[in-house]
RNA sequence: GCGAGAGUGGCGGAACUGGUAGACGCACUAGACUUAGGAUCUAGCCCGCUUGUCGGAUGGGGGUUCGAGUCCCCCCUCUCGCACCA
């Protein structure tokens, strides 16, 4: 128990109130959590930091908001888990060791201790003792085990494949990680290779991570279609055009095959196999030659212009027509996507159009629209790609569009030339890295028994750490006999390691899992722990992670959940780790984020030390409603500070009177009927306005802004009441100390330092201990409201009423004041209305 | 091009279900206190004028309504995401 103390500094000091409740709050543990059945929990969660050196101010704005809601649910009565860690394997750390010569491992471990320090000099009540750090090898331990888990289930697996490479990083990227054809984090050309490489079956999730997204009112609509998009779900069929003069078929992926009659030429992807052994010994085969090797050197984003395409001198048979139909290899076809070549129908196809009109190859139209002129090939503008009913299709003929399309796919079932499918735009997600700092891909590979999981006794395979970074020749690990020389755990032989390592999103894509048991080294979770703590209730981030880190850790959690790993037998399985997800806007200056390059970055650490952190947090809270981007202001920041001090000011000017008034925030007063003095009534109704706005801006809007300008105003309204000697009037002295009480308790999620100060100067006990106050709805009540009187809209006339008024009373006193007399005199009245409590309005 | 979101004072932003547009803060102006103040306090602060509890005003135009920043239609601008996905 903390003994109030006696006289309060008459000015306020930032760094001496901060560290001696930084200090209390390490020594004594105050946020730690234990897991508690009896009592309803709340998991609040911040986007873990990659530990690049120091934080900068969107840590500031995100883990302040995450500190808001954590302080807030613990006042509520809920039982908290707000922890922290550190992403921390990852290229940086890797890069600087290769330019200044740092271990990576040295690296890291000291800018965790210096951001850590910095997180700490901001007052966030995370629970210290959950701490993780990725690169430590009790934690990617159990990664390596889930992969062989994942192995054994076939989730996980080994494929050569055309992979995108960064030549800056050394590295292959994964789909997520390449952004308009470059790198994510350097922003180099990403190139392509074809490399042996592990991928986890994510596309076995497809349908579930897509239909899922339904069951998440808490994401923004934003993040969601950003995924729903991503997974790209695409319900057509496949259908196979046998080969004209030779053996063999194309099969292609459509999602129209109501308008395969349409079809005048196929389509393939210059990397398709077919493409070379088509039109080998064709008069065409230079040109296709040329043509592909052409295309395949171009970039990604490059291929994409125009409607190139070559004839291979070969033909396929429509397997509904027989019609011969040319194949050309075409630049737009993907070969990732679908069955790697298309059927062509020029006009219900908008690409396939243009291809044919660049090309001149014939046009039929098989889809004529119901409630337009009938389409002709020869004045057609562009495809028509709407539904219609079906034209020169043979026996389809009148039927829907939606209708045929059904009824073909069934037809070439039945023919054996195609199945109704599913298409994904979703890739499996390849994880091995061709870089040092990351967890070491549990594998070796044996001359005798071939890819062979390491023994799950034999985890962690740690990272050797005795290494040299030359930044040449790929990866350090490779070069290491000591590491990759093993033997086979099947028979005994010698054997090589795997060298690469895993991507560094599979660390953060369960992290949110260990912080439950952080400690546990018999098994990777406690599912009690898991069962009680999960799913997070609010995860908070940046947009940026809307289809990376947040799309692998959805899979990531379904994929433990069905290797068994989350939840205890009959327990309910874990599907969705986060259920409300707030993402925060960026941090700008100048126009521009925030950024080392840009050089327009601000560095916590200045304001801290000039402001103190409560400052900072106050800023970074009210300038911005968190989903929007918050312009950087130093005036801003002077507003916060100055708002602090005056709090300050005028706490202390009453601080002897104030604590001697009886009761905690919220109840200090007497009942609402029992009190005389108008002025009393008045703060006391403002006051538990307030508790209401700041409630539901915290609680239900996540309006951080708007909370903390209610609070301003409670503030404004009794400030000059707070002098050395209390108000005369004994009802408003408790009116005012119980407004006083309730504005430290409101701000303590936001300003916990402060707020913990102030209330060891005037209020009962300890501030951590008191809960959110409630509000007396009677007290909310107004004695009289001010009534506006609108005349044709316009307003004329305002006057007070008891709220419970009679409506005719109100309409009669409307009529009767004087500035509407004035504009309804000589005119008729039309209508009148009268909204209870708010506004009279006539129409003349 | 497609999809999503947003346009409100000098600035950041309020206005939650259609009901007094501009809360709160910044900047600015005047005054007070002061040796001084970039401290603090008081007052003013959307635009306009004929200074009236007058007129206009929420990107532009139209509509619904007693009443529209909020709902509907058309247009403009900006931001973000996807970008030949068959």
């Amino acid at each position: 128990m903390s003994s109030r103390a006696a006289r309060p500094e008459a000015r306020y000091d930032p760094q001496a109130v901060e560290t001696r409740w930084q200090e209390r709050w390490a020594a004594q543990r105050t946020h730690a959590a234990a897991a508690d059945p009896a009592r309803p929990k709340f998991y609040c969660l911040e986007m873990f930091p990659y530990p690049s050196g120091r934080i900068h101010m969107g840590h500031v704005r995100n883990y302040t908001i995450g500190d808001v809601v954590a302080r807030q649910r613990r006042m509520r009565g809920y039982n908290v888990l707000h922890p922290i860690g550190w992403d921390a394997f990852g290229l940086p750390a890797e890069n600087a060791a290769i330019e200044r010569g740092i271990h990576p491992a040295i690296w890291t471990r000291e800018n965790i201790e210096y951001m850590r320090a910095q997180l700490r000099r901001m007052g966030f009540s995370y629970d210290w003792d959950r701490e993780v750090a990725t690169c430590d090898p009790r934690y990617y331990r159990w990664e390596q085990e889930f992969f062989l888990a994942m192995l054994e289930r076939g989730l996980a697996y080994r494929r050569k494949s055309l992979v995108n490479w960064c030549a800056r990083c050394q590295t292959v990227l994964a789909n997520e990680q390449v952004e308009d054809g470059r790198c994510w984090r350097c922003e180099s050309i990403v190139e392509e290779r074809e490399l042996e490489q592990w991928f986890l079956r994510i596309t076995a999730y497809a349908d579930e991570l897509l239909a899922a997204c339904d069951t998440l009112p808490g994401w923004p609509e934003k993040v969601l279609t950003m995924q729903r998009n991503w997974i790209g779900k695409s319900v057509g069929a496949e259908l196979t055009f046998p080969l004209a003069d030779r053996e063999g078929g194309i099969t292609v992926f459509t999602t129209r095959p109501d308008t395969v009659f349409g079809a005048t030429f196929v389509s393939i992807a210059v990397e398709h196999p077919l493409v070379g052994t088509l039109s080998a010994g064709t008069p065409h085969e230079a040109a296709v030659t040329e043509f592909v090797r052409r295309v395949r050197a171009l970039p990604q984003a490059e291929r994409a212009e125009g409607k190139d395409g070559v004839f291979l001198g070969a033909y396929c048979r429509n397997p509904f027509t027989g019609a011969r139909l040319p194949i050309y290899a075409a630049s737009f076809v993907l070969m990732a996507y679908g069955a790697g070549a298309v059927m062509a129908v020029p006009c219900h196809d908008q690409r396939d159009f243009e291809f044919a009109r660049t090309h001149d190859l014939p046009m039929r139209v098989v889809v004529q629209p119901e409630h337009a002129p009938p389409l002709d090939p020869a004045s057609m503008a562009e495809a028509y790609v709407d539904a219609g009913r079906l034209v020169a299709s043979g026996p389809f003929d009148g039927l829907a569009s939606e209708e045929a399309k059904g009824a073909i796919t069934a037809a070439a079932e039945q023919g054996g030339f195609g199945r109704a499918t599913t298409k994904y735009r979703l890739r499996d997600w390849g994880v091995s890295r061709q870089r040092y700092w990351g967890a070491p891909i549990p594998v070796v590979y044996c001359d005798a028994c071939g890819v062979v999981p390491v023994r799950r006794e034999d985890l962690p395979v740690v990272l050797p750490t005795d290494v040299e970074f030359s930044g040449i020749g790929g990866s350090p690990l490779a070069k290491l006999e000591r590491f990759v020389r093993t033997t086979c755990p099947s028979c005994g032989a010698p054997a090589r390691r795997e060298t690469d390592t895993f991507d560094t999103f599979l660390e953060s894509s369960w992290y949110f899992l260990r912080y439950t048991a952080p400690g546990e080294d018999r098994r990777a979770f406690d599912t009690d722990a898991i069962g009680y703590w999960l799913p997070v209730d609010q995860y908070i981030g940046g947009i940026e992670h809307a289809v990376l880190h947040l799309l692998y850790s959805r899979f990531f959690t379904r994929a433990l959940r069905d290797l068994g790993y989350t939840s205890a037998a009959g327990a309910p399985p874990l599907d969705e780790p986060f259920t409300n997800l707030l993402t925060q806007g960026m941090v700008i200056k100048d126009g521009a984020k925030m950024s080392k390059s840009k050089g327009n970055v601000v560095d916590p650490d200045y304001l801290v030390q000039r402001y103190g952190a409560d400052t900072a947090r106050l800023f970074s809270i009210f300038a911005a409603p968190p989903e929007r981007d918050l312009e950087w202001s130093d005036q801003g920041v002077e507003g916060a500070s100055r708002f602090l001090h005056r709090l300050w000011r005028v706490v202390v000017r009453g601080y002897e009177w104030l604590r001697e008034s009886p009761g905690a925030a919220g109840n200090g007063a007497a009942q609402m009927e029992s009190i005389e003095s108008t002025d009393a009534k008045a703060l006391r109704r403002l006051t538990h306005r307030t508790i209401s706005r700041v409630t539901e801006d915290v609680e239900r809007r996540l309006h951080f802004n708007t909370a903390v300008a209610a609070v301003m105003e409670l503030v404004n309204g009794y400030a000059e009441l707070v002098q050395e000697t209390p108000p005369a009037d004994p009802a408003l002295r408790a009116a005012v100390a119980d407004a006083v009480r309730t504005t430290l308790v409101l701000l303590a999620p936001f300003v916990p330092h402060v707020a913990n100060e102030l209330w060891e100067h005037v209020g009962p006990g300890d501030l951590e201990t008191v809960p959110w106050p409630a509000v007396d709805e009677s007290a909310l009540v107004e004695d009289q409201v001010e009534m506006v009187v609108q005349v044709n809209g316009k307003v004329r006339a305002r006057f007070s009423v008891a709220p419970d008024t009679p409506e005719d009373d109100v309409l009669a006193r409307a009529l009767a004041e004087e500035r509407v007399q004035a504009q309804i005199a000589g005119k008729t009245i039309r209508k009148t209305l009268v909204v209870p409590g708010r506004l009279v309005s006539i129409v003349v």
